[in-house]
Formats: C-alpha cells, structure tokens, sequence
DNA sequence: ACCTGAACACCGTTCAAGT
DNA sequence: ACCTGAACACCGTTCAAGT
C-alpha cells in the first residue's frame, strides 16, 4: 500500500478551490471534499477546527486578497493592469464571488481597498480623494465581475465583447479619479 | 377554528423575503417557511413547482427589478434620484445580494441594465457610450452596496459615512458619463 | 497527532394518500 | 385543487474510539 501523503489546510483549500471552480459552490461539501481527499469527512476538521465557516474564509483569502504590487509606474499605470489580473482572478473563479458579498471575511475586501488608497495618496490625492477613489474602483470592479459572471453563465449570450467593455468603464472611472484628484 | 387565508405565490414570497430579512439567507429553508406560514413545507411545491429554485428566483424579481420611472427631468437628475432608491432597496434586503450575483434569474440586472441604457441613448449619447454608461453605473451600484453591507455587518464598524461616500462615487460616475457623452 | 465510524439533528424533494 | 405524512438521499458536526 503506497503511503498518501498527509492532509494539511493548504491542500484541502486547494481541492476545495478546485471542486468549486469546477463545479458550483452548491456542490462543496465536506463530505465530496473529504473524497476527493481520500479521507473522511471528519478528517478536515483536525485542521480547520471552526468546520465549513473556515473552509469558506480561506477560499476567499485564498482568491481575493491581491494587493497592487509595487512598481516604479505612475499610479495610473498601476491600477490598469492590477485592475485586469484582479478581473481575472474574480472571472476565473467565479464560484467564490458569493462568499466575496456575503459578511464572511471582510478581511479581504478590506485589505485590496487598503491598498488602492494608499497608491492614491502615494500619487499626491487628498485623503477625501483617495477614499472615495479607492470605494469607486473597487466597486466598479467587484459590479463588473458580477455582471460579466451573471452575463456568461446565461444561454442567449448576445455576444458581448466582456474586455472592450471592461476597459471601457475603466477608463471612465480612472478619467474621473484624474480630474477629481 | 377559524380558517386561515389559503396560501399563495405572492404570501410565500413575501414570507420568505421578511425571513431572510431577519435572519439571512442560510436560515431560508422550506421546512422553516411551512412553519411560519402555517402549513406543511410540501404545501409549497404546490405553487411552486420548481421548489426553493423557483423560491429564489421570486426573492430576487421581488427585490431588483426596478426600472428607472419615467420622468420630466433631464437624464442626470433621473438617475441620481433613481440610484438613491436602487442603493436603498438592495442595503435593505442585503441577504439577496449573493443571489443577485450568482447565475440565478439573470433577468433582473438584465432588466435594470437595459433601463439605465434607454435613459442616456434618449439623452442623446451614442449607443456605445450608452452601453458602457449603463454598464458603468450599475457595476458602481452592485459594487457598491457589496461594500457597504460587509462593512455594516462588521464589528469594528470605523464610522464610515456611508451615504457621503455612495455620493461621491456617484457624482464621479456620472461626471464621467456626462463628460464622455 | 491524526484519522475513523457511528450517531444526531437537520436539509430538499417525491410520491401516495387524504379532503 | 390543495394540503399532509412518510420516506429517501443527502447535509454539517460531535464525540468516542482507534492507531
């Protein structure tokens, strides 16, 4: 018999992302986890303690805290192409997104508006400015997936080109935070 | 024994919606909605065939479809105003908020899209810049109210003003819907 | 320390039966 | 037509027991 190797809260965190990515939150339970673990249910609890609650919290750390990195580019620069790998990460595991809204983790949602704040203040915008920039783009972007999530999961899709779109209503909100700021 | 009034879909949903409204959608089980509509949880695949699906789906008709009314004021005023009530409705019966997002009844932000749509093409803009307003504009709403309601169900509420900051973001929008058209 | 098995209190839904 | 009761196949979680 060939040894498994040992459970651990990364690895059921990633099985768990995988079997929601693939196929709907509705299916995650512990039960359907713990098999594609290849080990009982009861197993996971060993390693999250607080039982699906925790589960559910580490999946949107895990999807939705992405901080924009740092970079020598303007604050301008910056934002549009953290703005388009957060899009895809938010796109690709679509899944997620209902936890995202919910009360669950607000640690995460938290942090990313942290973080836009604060390379607005680096560019010089007032602290006013750079609230209301941050709330603004992180709404946007949170409204967007929502939208393009809904919009793709639909039959009648009527063909509508999601990155023109997406960068389009960028581009308005980053024009409004310019002349604002 | 006096009788009770007989069931129906309006009751059922309103019944339902005041109880995700007082106790979140995770307690919304058809076992719980019988008891307080004092009736048997399978009376209700009597009117709804399609069971807590079709439940769903009326939860979130009931709730998001809400077309901008018709009116003598110019296009920015409308949908200022409109917005208010939109933001209000969905802070309010938070707890639909992740059906809203997920692929359930992808009619309602259909419906509201395209009305936010019609008002700016009768104001004048082009039909790209119609779409990519309207785009704009509900994305900042959905985004938005994701935001406020994790904020306000958190515990180290940092006194946010929650209605100055919806303003601002809503004035930079449509500034920048003004400004593009 | 790490995992299992049985058990408990729940779910949504079907289906035959009652009125 | 409208509702009930019993039953089925699931849930999350606890807890004692195994190694």
């Amino acid at each position: 018999v060939t040894q498994r190797e040992p459970l651990s809260r990364e690895r059921i965190i990633e099985s768990a992302l995988h079997l929601v990515d693939g196929q709907g939150l509705g299916r995650l339970t512990m039960r359907r986890l713990g098999d594609t673990l290849e080990v009982e249910a009861m197993a996971i609890y060993h390693h999250l303690p607080r039982g699906k609650e925790q589960l559910l919290d580490g999946l949107i750390d895990h999807v939705a805290v992405m901080p924009v990195p740092a970079s020598r580019d303007d604050w301008r620069a910056r934002l549009l192409s953290w703005a388009g790998t957060y899009r895809e990460q938010l796109i690709e595991h679509s899944g997620v997104m209902p936890l995202l809204i919910t009360r669950r983790n607000s640690a995460a949602l938290t942090e990313t508006s942290r973080s836009i704040r604060e390379v607005l203040r680096e560019a010089g915008l007032t602290e006013e400015h750079a609230d209301s920039g941050a709330h603004t783009l992180l709404g946007y972007l949170i409204g967007h997936a929502a939208q393009e999530i809904r919009d793709r999961s639909h039959d009648d899709a009527t063909g509508v080109d999601w990155d023109a779109r997406f960068t389009a209503g960028l581009t308005l909100v980053l024009d409004a935070i310019e002349r604002a700021g």
